[in-house]
DNA sequence: TCATACCAGTGGTCAATGCACCTGCCGCAT
DNA sequence: ATGCGGCAGGTGCATTGACCACTGGTATGA
């Protein structure tokens, strides 16, 4: 085969708009834009940059659907307060995507996740303050007095175990885990603690509980395992 | 202040790329179009759907910067073989600007990777196998022959550590940590591995494969934990 | 047979035009 | 003076039509 030459630095025609998207994105770097400002109108960033409405529209789309701006019709698009949460939904429809087009991923997604709140939870263990433990036993409270309603009881459930990875105060992995939680629940809400398990939750968050507040990292990623595994049967249970 | 009062239930004046890319969502959940397959042209999708060439253009853009397709000029768009490391690329450009930013969360970023490390190192150490093992120490034995050549050091450093990552077999943590990786090292590649250093981190990655040989988890998430604490040292003499 | 030139198809860009939506100003009625 | 309603201007949304730039395959010529 004649192939002439392998192009390794070929001049790649750079789209227009993809230009516009780094000028914004260098102003907003440069704090000439800063989170809540309103971005110059497409009119105005087309007179600025000397290119078509189209190109500008289509970097300012791009921020968009990055999660960096938010357009609204009839008024000027604002620049978002960009927060690990904030970054991590933008991943959100696509790892919804991802999760229906491959549902094997669902158990690595719970794998990942209980990785995770385990290591959060041991975590949670040495670094606790009493402040902390009260907030996980009003929380544990607030969960047992919603043991009719099931939506408020998973919503309960949901709460406490934010709570306990927002104990490290890391942001990130709060980011993460919320994310994975929300997938998680997506796909499985109407399955989650039927009748009768809801007295075994209670349970095991409050043996959680008992194990951070004892500074018993060990012991805490042991219930916590055994928590997670056992809900996770529930999952399963969709196929 | 006269904060307006959010409107909950709005009507939302939904947009027609919107619509036109929910259609190419559903087209390719449905299986109508696979991985590798070529997306309609934009003309013959405007005519499918009785929309303008706009409509459609922001919706391919729309997956494409979203990752699902690849756009070329000239050619068509081809859907793209979705997994969880091309899910996390997708945030790569946004966690760069968010640390970028706010370079705080760099290391709440380390923190989250120290717990990911650890939470991987301590499965490794239960799950591995003989092959596992072999493994390791061949990257070991690979990374010492590198000693002199800083940037194949880190390459070999890199690869080790996603050695042990992928003896749990889950992509998405393998995912999640390549990513976390990369934008850690995308802020200190030069900082790295000075001088001297280097016998250390091999000394502890080798005794970190034997803990993992010996099935000892707690020890193997120890020596983890010391080994990253003390890497961490050297991201801050950036600042 | 092989290489070149061409061509049709496709994405990229622009211009012009009108519509839909929001905001804020202005005037009218209270 | 105050409050309300409507109007107008600015903005983003959408269409149409045209042209350019790039790619891949095909037809043509050496």
């Amino acid at each position: 085969m004649g192939r002439d030459t392998p192009p390794k630095d070929r001049i790649v025609r750079r789209k227009l708009s993809d230009e516009v998207f780094d000028r914004l994105r260098r102003m907003i770097l440069s704090g000439e834009l800063v989170a809540g400002d309103p971005v110059p109108s497409e009119r105005a960033l087309m007179e600025r940059f000397g290119v078509g409405r189209p190109a500008v529209r289509e970097a300012l789309q791009a921020m968009h659907t990055m999660g960096l701006i938010t357009v609204s019709h009839g008024e000027r698009s604002r620049v978002n307060d960009l927060n690990p949460t904030l970054a991590f939904q933008q991943v959100d429809s696509v790892a919804k995507f991802l999760l229906s087009l491959a549902p094997e991923n669902l158990e690595h997604l719970r794998n990942a996740r209980t990785l995770f709140e385990v290591g959060m939870v041991r975590q949670a263990a040495n670094s606790r303050t009493d402040g902390d433990i009260a907030t996980l036993r009003d929380l544990l409270v607030a969960q047992r007095d919603k043991s009719g309603d099931a939506a408020a009881f998973i919503a309960a459930d949901i709460a406490f175990h934010r709570a306990i990875t927002a104990i490290a105060g890391n942001p990130i992995i709060s980011a993460v885990s919320d994310a994975m939680l929300k997938w998680l629940f997506h796909y499985h809400t109407a399955l989650l603690h039927r009748s009768g398990q809801e007295d075994i939750t209670l349970t095991e968050h409050a043996q959680i509980i008992d194990a951070i507040a004892a500074g018993d990292s060990d012991a805490a990623a042991h219930i916590m395992t055994v928590h997670l595994e056992r809900s996770a049967a529930r999952y399963l249970h969709h196929d």
